[in-house]
DNA sequence: GTGAAAGCGCTAACAT
DNA sequence: ATGTTAGCGCTTTCAC
């Protein structure tokens, strides 16, 4: 309740100047170690709590790391969130998340309060709507760094993030082709951002490198369990029907495979099914689902941690432009038409 | 790149003083509409950006909310958080976040960090750890209000939104025994939390209203998958075989179900199972998992909204002591020993 | 309708 | 090892 204790209260108190009060508290080597325990002593005693705005007004720093992410409440998301709050936190940092609902209005608005509130850095994966990177460069004139992460821009000049779409695209494709598949499938959306077109195009490449393979794509709006349902619907009517399908994520791949099922469609008998990000729920449906384990928290981890060197005036992440991070195909059951070692894991 | 604009630079290029600018930039009612329009203009031009330090400073607040859980990367609480993002987000208000990683210390640090920080408010979910309440009265002595949800402490003051666990646990286990189930088993945490202790005693209450049934508690460590499969191991030794199983989440309840199958167990034939959050993999698995509904999204929304509205001097939440969310058994496969009405959703 | 002046609480030169 | 001083950028009385 009440007036806050400053360091002037302490100062009083103790007969001392503020600045050798601010010195204690901050641990600094010149002070008298008995003066620093006094000081100690005596903030404890008045409820003396620090005014970072004083502080940060100051300093002209906030400790603060933003985040702006389409949204949060998505498996692979909230285990980059967990990440980079965890890095954050050691570091002393805080993390202010926000999240742009995949739209780029939004995000720009996002990042104006970032900016406006002086944010250290920031840590960015855009919305696929149309993105108007200009917000950002914002933050750039201002030497606040800004990196990255999953969906990052054609060009810039941050570090970035990512895994790399097209490879494991080509190998979750050729895998299929490998279990006897002729007519592939990929589910994605239609967008221009780099996760979808990457694995598009490496899924492509795999079709053309094998002759006798077909491959067509198929555009849903959104990647959602009811989408990977009308995916279902959808592949019913194909003529023929494909035999191998690799879904851009586990949520509609998982929607659309347990339809399937429904309708009476064997997996991975008749059509075998690929999805991607290794969500729990991979583990779970049954059959069990191939997937690419795309490393959440690891990206997380990484992508804070350089933000956070970077600040400190560790440069050595400067001049990185993209830190290319193992995804990895993971081979369930769901795949597997021919008779191979089928492993199991929960 | 370089210094910031302030609005002394406005000032000086238009010949005003700072304070006039200062209100033009707010829109105060006393301003000449065309002197606000010149300052809008010239704020623009320079690259002005408001300094929330000073300005916070001044007004004593932050418009930040700080939110404190245990973990951010499960699915129920990436539910709460989004949807209290959201509502901050409408109304102006920054989150910052961070995990307590369920350590009572961490807890209090986090809340440390928060105080200095001088959020406008604090949403908490308390640690399973016994728990030091005493950190967050300090905001209370400060008039910062404080809101707990889902993990609430025992007494405190402060609004609480929760769920009616010990109804639903009732419910819950009063279906298995409908089920004609009559070795019950409850799976859960051996901790004194609300949420925990309320299905036990949701659970007692329902054994104990029907003759003939009989409960017992198996306490595991945490409720993570794998900690569900150690329980299917378990409940392989007992003698006899429990014929109903009520897990404390959902996690743990497939992780025991799909370990029980491999094993030989028919589910529910042989032992039924409910599971608690209606997590998305309570739908994927095989039998599909009955369990409760936890509104999180909802929750975080409304924990949100009270807050605001508390620091917006609406008071009616302030002397509402706890709000309670509806939480809603659903009834799956995973539970259905008798041939009713099997529902079928994904 | 606008200005002058003080001060929010802290930190960092500079001085001793 | 400690004190003095000035100022970070803004808001807000109080004056006119």
């Amino acid at each position: 309740m009440g007036k806050e204790a400053t360091i002037y209260d302490i100062a009083n108190e103790l007969n001392l100047s503020a600045s050798t009060v601010s010195r204690a508290l901050k641990g600094n080597k010149h002070i008298n170690i008995e003066t620093r325990k006094r000081v100690e002593r005596c903030a404890k005693k008045i409820h003396y709590r620090s005014n970072s705005f004083a502080s940060n007004l100051r300093t002209q720093r906030t400790n603060t790391i933003g985040i702006i992410v389409p949204r949060l409440d998505s498996s692979f998301m909230s285990k980059c969130l967990a990440g980079m709050e965890e890095v954050a936190s050691e570091n002393g940092y805080n993390v202010i998340i926000s999240q742009s609902h995949e739209s780029s209005k939004k995000q720009e608005r996002n990042a104006n309060t970032m900016f406006n509130n002086r944010v250290d850095g920031l840590i960015v994966s855009l919305t696929i709507e149309k993105n108007n990177v200009a917000c950002f460069s914002r933050f750039a004139d201002k030497n606040v760094p800004v990196v990255y992460f999953d969906r990052i821009p054609d060009k810039s000049e941050s570090t970035c993030f990512v895994i790399e779409n097209s490879k494991v695209a080509y190998d979750a494709t050729s895998h299929l082709i490998g279990q006897s598949c002729r007519n592939l499938l990929h589910v994605t959306l239609n967008s221009n951002a780099n996760v979808y077109r990457e694995r598009i195009s490496g899924f492509e490449a795999a079709v053309e490198a094998n002759t006798g393979c077909a491959g067509r794509l198929l555009y849903v709006k959104s990647l959602t369990m009811e989408d990977g349902q009308g995916v279902a619907d959808e592949i019913m009517k194909m003529e023929p029907l494909p035999d191998g399908v690799f879904v851009a994520n586990d949520q509609a791949a998982v929607g659309c495979l347990l339809r399937l099922k429904e309708r009476g469609i064997r997996v991975p008998g008749d059509i075998a099914i690929i999805g991607f990000n290794d969500d729990p729920i991979s583990k779970i449906v049954s059959p069990k689902l191939t997937s690419v384990h795309y490393p959440g928290r690891e990206t997380g981890i990484m992508a804070a941690k350089s933000l956070i060197e970077n600040l400190n005036g560790d440069e050595s992440f400067n001049y990185t432009e993209k830190v290319v991070l193992n995804a990895q195909l993971i081979i369930r059951e769901s795949s597997q038409k021919l008779e191979t070692n089928v492993k199991s894991d929960i």
